[in-house]
RNA sequence: CGGAGUGUAGCGCAGUCUGGUAGCGCACCUGCUUCGGGAGCAGGGGGUCGGAGGUUCGAAUCCUCUCACUCCGACCA
């Protein structure tokens, strides 16, 4: 993508609105643009982004088993009613009437619907295990919204449900969500610790948030800083070996995690040396639930099980927060000049820099390498406008492409490029016929 | 939902107390000089002053109502 010819509005102050870093950021880089409170238009360089993690959370569902669907934004209220939670979830839930008066939502959530549609389509114990999932916006009409996308009302979610003929076939379930958390979040570059938890108005029997550390979180968290040590990203798994996955959540529950709320001062201390006691804040990122019959109880979602007698299916739903996550990585990643994109998730991968638009010679290595990239499948975003390079230099720092490569007539004498690593601030000189190699093209 | 605040150009702000031609910086347009970490000079464009009523010869400014947004607390992917 040429500069020149995108859409990108930046801005060099902070908009006085935006409270902490990844908001601030988030509208300078012009991600996106808030519509009301709580509610966002994604501009090309932030739809880019949510487009990328969305994109690895359904990788890793579909991994661990997970099969996709996608249910309307907006439900009828009578099957909420049937759960019980029509009155029960409140003024967060967004309450419409269509023309013929009758009553609808805006979906805060989708429990009540998916049971809906499993019911319809299981009727027997040889059709489980079953989780479906849909990566949909949701509504929730938040008291206060804040923190730009981090709190919105309007936000992207992934949701999961499990359905299960036993207690024990519900726990591997369970399980299985657990341990492809822990790799979808290690793939953005994040370590999201699980945390027990509290099951709130979704309601049931076993829960785990997964938070990451970030000085601007909403709660307290406290663990074991032997979390932090541990293998994220290599662990490789069988999601059909029971015991296996089960060792995965049992070595990732066995140190000590508690949210302000769970937390036990006492046992902290007591399972927690004093030099590994991480105190800190946290961002949740997921929730994961075992609800056990809650749901498909009253929603008769009950199959035929071997010995011929109904039973209500043990169920879960396991959240992601996609557009919550947009938000979190740049709490996790960045610094003083700007946002720092691990490179799994970056808009571009590569940040083309013309120091010289309208040099000939500038002008012709910058387009042939943009082209040569580019055709080759690497995501280079080329700054081919005619500004100063200071100028550049602090935008490309701003938006956080993983990479820059950097060509101007004081390299181009001896036919070399600069690249640096926006992480490290490493710079190379790399020959201008070696570049496409360095990114593996 | 309680408490506190703010609405003036794309962004940041002054002007409001004490009514009298709507301003500044950045960004944007034109020209010249510049050009490896946010340049200089000159010229220029852009505003229903959140909205509606009222007071007044005259309202960004005073009065009434209203809407939106932000922050602090209780709740949450």
């Amino acid at each position: 993508m040429r500069l020149s010819q995108y859409f990108m509005p930046i801005l060099r102050d902070d908009p006085k609105e935006a409270e902490i870093v990844s908001h601030k950021l988030m509208l300078r880089c012009g991600m996106i643009r808030q519509e009301a409170a709580g509610s966002y238009s994604w501009l090309p360089l932030g739809f880019r982004v949510l487009k990328k993690i969305e994109q690895i959370v359904r990788e890793e569902q579909n991994r661990a088993g997970a099969i996709e669907v996608l249910m309307p934004t907006i439900q009828p209220a009578d099957l909420w009613r049937k759960s019980g939670r029509y009155d029960a979830y409140g003024k967060e839930m967004l309450r419409i009437k269509d023309r013929h008066e009758r009553d609808m939502l805006f979906g805060p959530t989708n429990e009540e619907m998916i049971t809906d549609i499993f019911r319809q389509g299981v009727k027997s114990y040889k059709d489980l295990p079953r989780n479906l999932y849909h990566i949909q916006w949701k509504f929730r009409d938040e008291v206060r919204p804040r923190f730009g996308v981090m709190r919105g009302r309007e936000f992207l979610m992934k949701d999961a449900y499990s359905f299960d003929l036993t207690r024990q076939a519900g726990q591997h379930s369970y399980n299985k969500m657990f341990v492809s958390y822990l790799k979808t979040f290690a793939r953005m570059g994040l370590k999201a610790v699980p945390m027990r938890a509290e099951t709130g108005p979704i309601g049931g029997k076993d829960s785990h948030e997964f938070l990451i550390l970030a000085p601007t979180g909403e709660s307290g968290v406290f663990f074991d800083q032997a979390f932090l040590d541990m293998d994220w990203t290599t662990f490789d798994i069988d999601y059909d070996d029971v015991a296996a996955v089960a060792r995965v959540v049992e070595d990732f529950t066995s140190k000590y995690a508690a949210t302000d709320e769970k937390h036990d001062a006492a046992e902290f201390e007591k399972r927690v040396p004093e030099a590994a006691r991480v105190t800190g804040r946290g961002i949740e990122v997921g929730h994961i639930f075992f609800f056990g019959t809650k749901y498909s109880e009253p929603m008769g979602a009950m199959v035929q099980g071997p010995d011929g007698k109904m039973v209500p299916v043990e169920s879960g739903s396991y959240g992601i927060g996609v557009s919550r996550l947009v938000g979190g990585i740049i709490e996790a990643s960045h610094d003083e000049a700007g946002i720092i994109w691990p490179e799994a998730v970056a808009p571009f991968t590569v940040g083309l820099i013309n120091l010289k638009a309208g040099d000939a010679e500038t002008d012709a290595a910058c387009d042939q390498l943009y082209k040569a990239l580019a055709a080759r499948g690497v995501e280079v975003l080329y700054d081919d406008r005619d500004e100063r390079p200071g100028g550049k230099f602090a935008t490309m720092d701003l938006i956080g492409l993983p990479w820059q490569v950097i060509i101007g007539p004081r390299g181009l004498k001896d036919g070399i490029a600069e690249v640096k690593n926006r992480k490290t601030g490493a710079r190379e000189n790399v020959a201008l016929d070696r570049v496409l190699e360095r990114f593996g093209a």
